[in-house]
DNA sequence: ACATTGATTGTTATCGATAACATAAGAATT
DNA sequence: AATTCTTATGTTATCGATAACAATCAATGT
């Protein structure tokens, strides 16, 4: 077992300076075709692979962008990460993922950790993040994103939606079919703070159009199941059997308490209508169709993605203009609620 | 703005040496309790961060784990993926992740990617991979595990299960239950090398039953969805009425399946069981439940992860005593084969 | 009192690439 | 022919941390 090869072992077999093969490696350096075919040869020959962390270290570019999503496990979020990441590859940036598991000191603790990696830009999921986090972030002088969300006081830069909002235009959707008595469906924390906002939402909208925002049904720590969803709708048809329709915090606790309603022979959306959030695969394809919000998750990574690579380019905003892109949630209209 | 702190700025200001300040930051080092806590006090007051590409640089320990998943956007990869970093965040690795969109020229460009930033360990998924993937494995003389298969010819560790026998456990099942006209529905292509192996799987457990093999669905290039196991069900429905069970590559496409045989009126299991792989959440919840196979995500990500800590601690197995550990995929009887 | 030990801190060289500047040789221009 | 320009290549210093070794000093043992 040896060590491996450098730039310097390539230089000394193909007779010429570390200079000249750290050149031959780069696009428009101006090294002889012939020189730079020799090299990369004699390269290739010696198992030769490029070192990114010296170089890294030498220019002080990492190459590296940070994101913190709240799980792997959730196609919203994995949906806005490939996008981003596909924006940002043929820039030549990689993305650091980290997940914080809905906590927001979690979400500090990798937010530190990444920092010492030198990202040249961070994402955020959410608007709501620890002091210290905001601290550090501030401190780091590189941009910042925070997604999915449109906080009042932002760090830096933001690409989101109002989640209240998108909420209240789903009730303003069942109101309009008629019914009266909704009930929302979440996590009974505040750890998923775009939860809590289309909670905020909910009680909003239902107070607006005059009615009671009482029926909270709260399931447990975030991220609300399937499962979860299920077993609350089965409280739900036992406690509240006068319930017209529900207002679940994703698609994925909807589609628990549809296939609950299913079992217990509770006609969706004749007895009861049902609605999520998030536009997953599962809700165009469940039976009957689930009534959602699209927010975008693809578009959201694509933007930020775009935001980041000229920002880095130096010819976006500067640094003392932070962006602010509202992406519109789109209602989707199921069967769940016809 | 100016340039960030460095351990140097913070000496200075403590009135030591750089290299004292190096050992406050670390976790065994002598440094008087005294002068470690004014050095970190000062760092902190600097706002200074370490920088780990320096260390990582200077000691040629990256601490990153290089793994590459076929899709961001599965909750399988995802919970290897969840747990492989869990075991290995104690230990101060940190995972790189990468997607190939099932394609092993993609994992080649992704591993190249990944080498140059010197990973200590790389997981792959699969068994299958480019020649230059195992040449350019091969040279860098790192852990490499494979997953989510059992590969005849590994790289070098493996933590999986044979996708055709867990199929061939499938087919058993239902052949069991008196169903003797059996279809697969999965991708047409072997881009999903585990997809294809399951494809395998079937055909085999067919023909060792008697039974008729060539009732195979093809779909598209995987990932194959909800949507285009629905689509693909239609299909089976009008040109293969006479079918009495269904395996599906996932249990993705095999809940779309199930949907479009509520849609149709066609009763599960009564007039068709179907099976799925992968017992994902929906399996669980859906209704009726689904027949999986589970494979048991967490483990593979548990099981590599510790894997690597052990080999990079030097007390594992040595480099010529590759390891190959089986998980044994668990069949999971749901409604849509009672 | 003197040697020894242990705890704490300092000094020097170094990891592998690249920016900046320097140089050499031939081509183009006057 | 002399000068300028261009292309191809080389030289030197450097990014920020840490390993290895050295030095200092107080405490301990004999």
């Amino acid at each position: 077992m040896q060590r491996t090869a450098t730039m310097k072992d390539v230089a000394q077999k193909a007779d010429v300076s570390v200079m000249t093969v750290s050149r031959a490696f780069k696009q428009h350096a101006s090294v002889s075709e012939e020189t730079r075919k020799r090299i990369l040869r004699i390269a290739e020959e010696l198992g030769y692979v490029f070192d990114s962390n010296a170089a890294t270290f030498r220019t002080q570019r990492t190459g590296f962008v940070a994101v913190i999503i709240p799980s792997l496990n959730n196609a919203n979020f994995a949906d806005t990460t490939a996008a981003l990441s596909t924006v940002l590859k043929p820039a030549g940036l990689q993305v650091l993922l980290g997940y914080s598991n809905y906590d927001i000191h979690e979400e500090e603790e990798i937010v530190e950790q990444f920092l010492r990696r030198r990202p040249e830009a961070i994402v955020l999921t959410g608007g709501r993040h620890t002091g210290r986090t905001r601290e550090l972030l501030r401190r780091a002088q590189i941009p910042v994103i925070e997604t999915w969300d449109l906080p009042a006081d932002p760090i830096g830069h933001i690409i989101g939606f109002s989640n209240a909002a998108a909420v209240h235009d789903l009730v303003g959707h069942l109101v309009a079919s008629g019914r009266k008595r909704l009930a929302f469906l979440g996590g009974d924390t505040n750890g998923d703070t775009r939860g809590a906002d289309r909670r905020l939402g909910f009680v909003a909208a239902m107070q607006q159009h005059g009615l009671s925002p009482d029926l909270l049904i709260n399931v447990g720590d975030p991220p609300i199941s399937m499962r979860e969803g299920a077993e609350a709708m089965s409280r739900l048809l036992r406690d509240h059997a006068e319930t017209e329709a529900v207002i679940c915090v994703s698609d994925l606790s909807a589609f628990g308490a549809l296939t609950e309603c299913a079992r217990k022979g509770v006609r969706v959306p004749e007895d009861i209508a049902i609605a999520g959030f998030g536009a997953y695969d599962i809700s165009a394809v469940c039976y009957p169709t689930l009534t959602t919000i699209d927010p975008h998750p693809a578009e959201i990574g694509q933007r930020a993605g775009e935001l980041i690579v000229s920002l880095l380019r130096g010819d976006g905003p500067g640094e003392n203009d932070p962006i602010r892109i509202e992406i519109g949630p789109r209602l989707s209209v199921g069967g769940s609620s016809a």
